[in-house]
DNA sequence: GAGTGGTCTAGACCACCCC
DNA sequence: GGGTGGTCTAGACCACTCC
């Protein structure tokens, strides 16, 4: 199960199993895990790389440790929702629905002073304005503007959007997305927004606004969406 | 400035060593670190223990690392903001403002069946209810109901709850505080939120639901709070 | 080739929990 | 006292970056 020629990481095979382990149910929250000498006794490795792979499991809401007790698998009954950076096709899967778009507009446009500073770019550099309407079972959920500079993501066409923009970034480009921050507010539906959700003029939405950036901090893209307050509710995971 | 003798692990001696530069601006975002050896060498301590130093900065989003290259201060002027599970008023203090409360309401109540299953406990238990108006700069913010289970949280008081309810539950009762889910929602105020908050019915709040937990996934706290959506914006740093 | 972070080892001693 | 996680050491080899 464990491979120790492979060129993937002992720590990430370890981890990667474990997370099966609990998938299948095979254990369950409140469950107490073998120990970490157990562990590196049975696979014939150090006890630090099963520490490595217990302490990302932990870090991802998976395990807890418990001083001279053991390691146990978290209830996440209630903490399911966000794990990190997802896009809106993953979120609606999570959430069990299908998820669907219908593109209003792909274009290069001019930057705008708000965006290219979002971008960290000059006024007027060029970038795409992806507008889109999200759905999820066929009924709008959200309408989303996205901006990415032309300059740092070349050759950007309707179907890589379509398909997995962060896949071409991370694959075809070799760019690293790391990180990003989220902004949210709540806000009424203008007359465009009324319209493309389908709701009333003057109906609660949610808006957010997330920057995702690169390793070295390059901004990466800027998405605008106004989600129906009526079908999203957005979640998060905190550790203290 | 690393005192090996000390009970407090070397790691975490490191781990604030480096936050202080950072915090103090002798490190700058972009500029690199002295190397994992460097630090090693320099303190006498072992390589692998400065890694682990690092790499709590690293997942804090202090540093990142580059392979071949170094590692490096983040940038954090726009990740600033929710760096883990803060109180209203260290996030006030963090958005500059003066943090500020008014007691509607502070009894024990019998626990209805909603609260009961939020809470893990059994209906009609008794609980804690908080009712509050948040201040920022002596101006409404929010509309807080917080529900503790008082069979777990005993003893608590007016004044505790004015000072610091986790710090109470944390030094004084001997648990652990270790994460929390937030469910955050668009919605418009009704009449009594309007008033409390002092703005129009029918204006946008922000409705955020937490629920606080101990490491082994009991409940220990539910707050529902509405916030005036002319004044708050929520944000939020994720990794990928 | 020299320097960096990424992974890994085989030990060690400690603090804590439970019997 | 025996088991658990928490910390720490002093090495090792690898992949990667830069010159």
């Amino acid at each position: 199960m464990i491979d120790k020629n492979s060129p993937i990481p002992i720590y990430y095979q370890l981890e990667e199993l474990i997370k099966g382990l609990i998938e299948k149910g095979e254990l369950k929250p409140g469950d107490s895990l073998p120990s970490e000498r157990e562990y590196a006794e049975k696979y014939q490795i150090s006890r630090m790389t099963v520490r490595q792979a217990f302490s990302k499991l932990v870090n991802d809401g998976y395990l807890y440790r418990l001083q001279g007790k053991g390691t146990f698998i978290s209830d996440r009954k209630i903490e399911q929702p966000l794990q990190g950076l997802t896009s809106f096709t993953e979120d609606m899967q999570k959430r069990g629905m299908k998820p669907g778009s219908q593109l209003l507009d792909f274009k290069i446009i001019a930057a705008s002073l708000q965006i290219a500073s979002q971008l960290n770019i000059q006024e007027n550099e060029p970038v795409y304005e992806i507008k889109r309407i999200r759905l999820a079972d066929d009924v709008p959920m959200a309408f989303e503007s996205t901006y990415i500079s032309a300059n740092l993501i070349k050759g950007l066409t309707i179907d890589i959007v379509h398909k997995s923009l962060y896949s071409y970034i991370e694959e075809q480009l070799h760019l690293r997305i790391d990180h990003a921050t989220q902004i949210i507010e709540s806000s009424i539906a203008n007359q465009l927004e009324a319209q493309y959700l389908n709701i009333k003029n003057g109906a609660p939405i949610l808006l957010i606004q997330r920057n995702t950036f690169l390793q070295d901090g390059t901004p990466v893209e800027l998405v605008k969406s106004s989600y129906r307050a009526d079908r999203y509710k957005f979640m998060i995971h905190m550790k203290r």
